[in-house]
RNA sequence: GUGGUUUUAGCUCAGUUGGUUAGAGCGUCUGAUUGUGGUUCAGAAGGUCGUGGGUUCGAGCCCCAUAUUCCACCCCA
């Protein structure tokens, strides 16, 4: 056999230990954000049945589904005469019945209806578990990804949506991100689909002023009319498309427009209400009314909420919506659901390009002792010990080997505190405690630097 | 899935109309310095030029296929 160049699939990466602790950094302040509201973890396969996952995503939704090939003789069910390329579509559901999961939503509803007995509602959990999409890799894009997804079910409260505001304001506050939360309602579009003569022509409309940011009003229309909209409808959507304002002016333009609409006015409600929500929970960062807000359509069917870094040229970083059915398609009517979830991979190429990741994220070893083997080897063992216990990320040179070299370590492990313990200082009852960084050294006893480190 | 783009040392990249032995910076290692990293100086190691074919006396450079990177569309965290 030939030697391979090793390599790993399309859109998939590796983390380096470096990489590695800002991922951490970005996970633990959003899981602690999570269970600060309330919210519990669970996890789920990173399989599930092509039939839970099948026809939850739309058509787009399903070709982007990984499938897993049956083991063993998977072709043992297909005739030869069905082993043609226009049959591929066909075949695939004989020689395959698992795939990954692509978002944690579904195998969430899926969950929900399966434990249903054991869950007291409601039911607020979070999950953080990669996700994987057979998508063809661009900036902010990759096949494997994690979301760190929160979502309640079992309440048709706003006020869940509102703490779901709440918790995206804070966690990008901790991270240091300025952020924009896009707030929109499925049932406001789906009140002016109605107005504008043309409900079955939601996702139509959507998709179509969705673009607005990027092409412009223009080409809007002449996408809503390639959709096939008459030029009345088009006309009737004008005002929405250049609505402008606060977002109470906002939605006093549109409740004119909408006022026949009984679906349109509710969705204004709830808007209202989540608005002066969050503004008695005093939220931080700006939150933006916003029709051309039209993701994940497939399956909102309340608020839908999308989470922007300011001023940055990257897709959304976070995002979610409220779900009244979704359960319903496992057997399960009437549970409402409403989530959040947020990109981690995306969020770190955000903080990357905004060099904003605190510095102690570079590295999790705190002392390192020099190792001068011997007695003195001994003695940092038993240091290292009492440093540990105190809770300290503590490591003890494994070698005695050059200073030069153990520094060296020390200097790209980004080791703040270097503790030099040789023949000398044993003999004395002391050690030499360098802060790497200012490169000051100072003497202390043994019982000093276990006292005081832990403050430095 | 459609269109374009990238790939040369561990990393970032040069490499002329096709012509001897493919270069630089950074990083790594060794030494200057046997108790001190990050600065400085000296030296060394490190390349099937993404992969497989083809054209040619001769290919890093030209042609074909394929993988991969990034970008736009579609869609999306």
């Amino acid at each position: 056999m030939s030697i391979q160049k090793p390599s790993i699939p399309k859109g998939t990466r590796d983390f380096s230990p470096a990489e590695m602790n800002r991922r951490n950094y970005i996970f633990s302040t959003i899981r602690q954000v999570f269970e600060r509201f309330g919210y519990q973890p669970i996890e789920t396969p990173a399989m599930e049945n092509l039939t839970t996952l099948l026809g939850k995503y739309g058509e787009e939704g399903d070709k982007l589904l990984f499938r897993i090939l049956n083991s063993g003789d998977f072709l043992s069910d297909v005739a030869g005469s069905e082993l043609t390329t226009d049959n591929a579509a066909k075949l695939s559901g004989k020689i395959s019945e698992k795939g990954l999961r692509y978002d944690l939503t579904v195998p969430f509803a899926r969950y929900v209806v399966q434990h249903r007995n054991e869950i007291a509602f409601p039911f607020k959990r979070y999950q953080i578990q990669p996700v994987w999409r057979a998508d063809r890799p661009q900036k902010g894009r990759y096949r494997e990804f994690y979301q760190c997804d929160a979502d309640v079910v079992g309440s048709d409260s706003l006020l869940n949506e509102a703490e779901l505001l709440m918790m995206a304001d804070q966690i990008f506050e901790k991270l240091g991100i300025n952020i924009v939360i896009k707030l929109n309602s499925r049932k406001i579009l789906s009140g002016i689909a109605g107005v504008i003569g043309h409900a079955d022509k939601i996702t139509d409309i959507t998709v179509a002023i969705d673009k607005l940011d990027k092409i412009g009003p223009e080409k809007v229309n002449e996408e809503l009319a390639e959709r096939g909209l008459d030029t009345e409808a088009i006309a009737k959507l004008q005002p929405i498309i250049n609505l402008k304002g606060s977002n109470a002016a906002k939605l006093e333009q549109i409740s004119l427009v909408l006022s026949a609409s009984e679906e349109g006015m509710k969705g204004i409600a709830e808007t209202t209400e989540i608005l002066s929500m969050v503004e008695a929970m005093e939220i931080k960062c700006r939150v933006e009314l916003d029709l051309t807000l039209a993701r994940g359509l497939n399956y909102y069917t309340g608020a839908i909420i999308e989470v922007k870094a300011d001023g940055l040229a990257m897709g959304s970083i976070s995002g979610g919506g409220r779900y009244d059915n979704l359960t319903g398609i496992f057997g399960l009517p009437g549970i409402s659901g409403v989530g959040i979830s947020f990109g981690a991979d995306r969020i770190y190429d955000v903080m990357n390009e905004l060099n904003i990741f605190p510095e102690e994220t570079a590295s999790s070893t705190r002392v390192m002792f020099v190792n001068f083997g011997g007695e003195e080897e001994i003695l940092c063992l038993k240091l290292a010990a009492s440093l540990r216990n105190k809770g300290i990320n503590t490591e003890v040179f494994p070698e005695n080997t050059k200073i030069k070299k153990q520094f060296s370590y020390a200097d790209s492990k980004q080791i703040p505190f270097v503790v030099i313990i040789g023949e000398s200082e044993r003999q004395k009852g002391e050690c030499l405690l360098k802060n790497m960084k200012t490169g000051d050294q100072t003497v202390i006893s043994p019982d000093q630097l276990i006292q005081s480190i832990g403050t430095l």
